[in-house]
DNA sequence: CCACATTCCGCAAACGTTTTCATTCTTGAT
DNA sequence: ATCAAGAATGAAAACGTTTGCGGAATGTGG
């Protein structure tokens, strides 16, 4: 039915093999019998048969990604990102979303793996011995979380948290919660500890309110928290809880940033768009998509450098209308 | 390297062809050496080798998912319906983003169909010439769309209108404007039509102001010629541009739902977020992307009865902050 | 005990490509 | 003219599975 390499052989007057050569590695066939199989592979429309390629090199040309959950605003980012990049290189993308529950990340993993080449994973939940013999049995690289010896790519949330302090700071705040989100992921941890030392070099005081889900919600049900807390700022672990405690304080009128100033971190699309606008801790999701895909493939080439394969990608803080100076009472 | 039939065979003591059958067509060998052959290929790990099967029987097990642009809300969830549906069915979903180029759908679906047993179309803009080509190639279902000839899951837009301006109608409203999508987009002309009718059967005067992206963008630029329209009432192509609505509005200090009711169409996530909450035509997005791998499936057995496979899905209305009773001045 | 249908299973071909190995052809040095 | 080295190509094997065909074993009715 379709057209095969031997069509094009024929067409061509010489063998599969020569096809083959003159399609994948140019330099092995003679500049004019190259140009004579080209012409004829485009004539027929032919295009190799990936399973059969598949089964003899044993690759598949296509590359997996995980995504704890594809409705919060931050991943299709990413998303984005893998695609375009995965793209150009001629590489196709599964995209697989866990819900949120880790469990289903480690059998995902496995599912995916016999059927891509990589992995992207964008799990920050699952633990870390169950991902290392993950990564060991198929390329994998992590996005947003470090561990020893899998290959990364991460924000630069230390220096995030430093340029968010710096800003409340210069505002006149002295007293600033922080709302944490899921107590197992990495990205949660790296950013209490930036804040944790920001703080301390700007003799800041820095009140820790309790865990939340990364969610809306979250922000809902941590927005009293924050105002029995007595501070007159407050840091969410991310956009989507910064969202959810600007609606709460709303209900509460509570003003915003008259009364108490709202720094989210991850700058989701939404985040311009309620009122105020949200202050955010902006990060270059759809660069760190294509970042991701180029240490996979980097690292599928080279499956032993692992270790020094980890780029940090710089964050910047971006001011709109939640945050304001302190109005001493 | 990895375990192959022929392990399991040799394990099993018969054939590979008895093992194959023994794992995909199990009543074709006796149930003792079927339970032997699959004790054998569990105790091993045997996982067949997708390339190989794909070579021979010309599938691929990969289902293909395209959407116009994943960043906007409604997606995501119509991605979540489809991978669930095709996890629990076997299959592995490519997703891609056309980033609301039309021009780049027909390359995708091109690029996408030899990898893949079938497409799910997600809003596509393409012309219907250039459709259908497309979907005789290649086992198609349209979402969000109809096309004759073409199997297709659609959201019932002419009763989600009709219950829109029945809402509107109630609360004193005489004379509503709708804030158009892409001309060219299917659901914007229907939506459109349900709205005609809908309002020439309540006496409503009806007033279209132009079409726009259908993003929040969108909707910031048409909130003044909203306004000048001088209506009491005003519905949106999708939640992205009623967004916009709110928040020029309450840029130029318009109170809604005071001044001017919005209801938007899709009810993402972020319309019960904001304020005042959207009033909003819900859709059952992740029934939908269960329903379009359903009908693709169907279709992939039995490729000539197209024209039956359809199914619409039932809107309703949910009514939040954003409308309210007609002040008269 | 035979004829025959039925069930179960093994053999071998086939899928379309890549790759090893061998062969032919070209080239340049002796 | 001869030979070696290298370039260019073809033949064939290999990848792991599915499946048509036929043979063996088993069961059934006469």
């Amino acid at each position: 039915m379709a057209v095969t390499i031997r069509d094009v052989a024929r067409d061509a007057g010489v063998s599969a093999s020569t096809v083959c050569r003159a399609l994948s590695s140019p330099e092995l066939v003679k500049a004019e019998t190259r140009e004579r199989v080209r012409r004829s592979a485009s004539a027929l429309g032919y295009s190799p048969n990936k399973a059969a390629r598949g089964l003899i090199t044993g690759r598949t040309g296509n590359l997996g990604l995980i995504v704890p959950d594809l409705a919060n605003p931050f991943f299709p980012g990413v998303v984005k990102g893998i695609q375009a990049r995965a793209r150009e290189l001629d590489y196709a993308v599964f995209v697989a979303d866990t819900d949120e529950v880790p469990t289903a990340e480690a059998e995902l993993v496995q599912a995916l793996a016999k059927q891509v080449d990589g992995i992207v994973l964008c799990s920050p939940r699952m633990s870390e011995s169950a991902l290392r013999p993950l990564a060991e049995q198929t390329p994998t690289v992590l996005l947003n979380r470090r561990v020893s010896r899998i290959p990364s790519v991460t924000f630069d949330n230390l220096d995030g948290m430093r340029q968010a302090v710096a800003h409340l700071t210069a505002l006149g705040h002295r007293r600033v919660a922080y709302v944490g989100g899921p107590r197992s992921s990495w990205s949660n941890r790296e950013r209490l500890r930036g804040l944790r030392t920001a703080a301390a070099a700007n003799r800041l005081e820095l009140v820790e309110v309790g865990n939340v889900l990364p969610q809306f919600t979250g922000g809902i049900a941590a927005a009293d928290l924050v105002l029995a807390a007595d501070v007159t700022a407050v840091v969410a672990y991310n956009d989507l809880i910064a969202l959810g405690l600007l609606s709460r304080f709303r209900a509460r009128d509570v003003d915003v940033p008259g009364h108490i100033s709202v720094i989210g971190i991850d700058d989701i699309a939404m985040s311009a768009m309620v009122h105020p606008p949200l202050t955010t801790v902006s990060s270059p999701v759809e660069q760190s998509g294509r970042a991701g895909v180029d240490l996979l493939l980097d690292l599928m080439e080279n499956p032993d450098r692992t270790a020094t394969a980890r780029r940090e990608l710089d964050t910047h803080l971006t001011v709109r209308g939640s945050t304001g100076p302190l109005h001493r009472p």
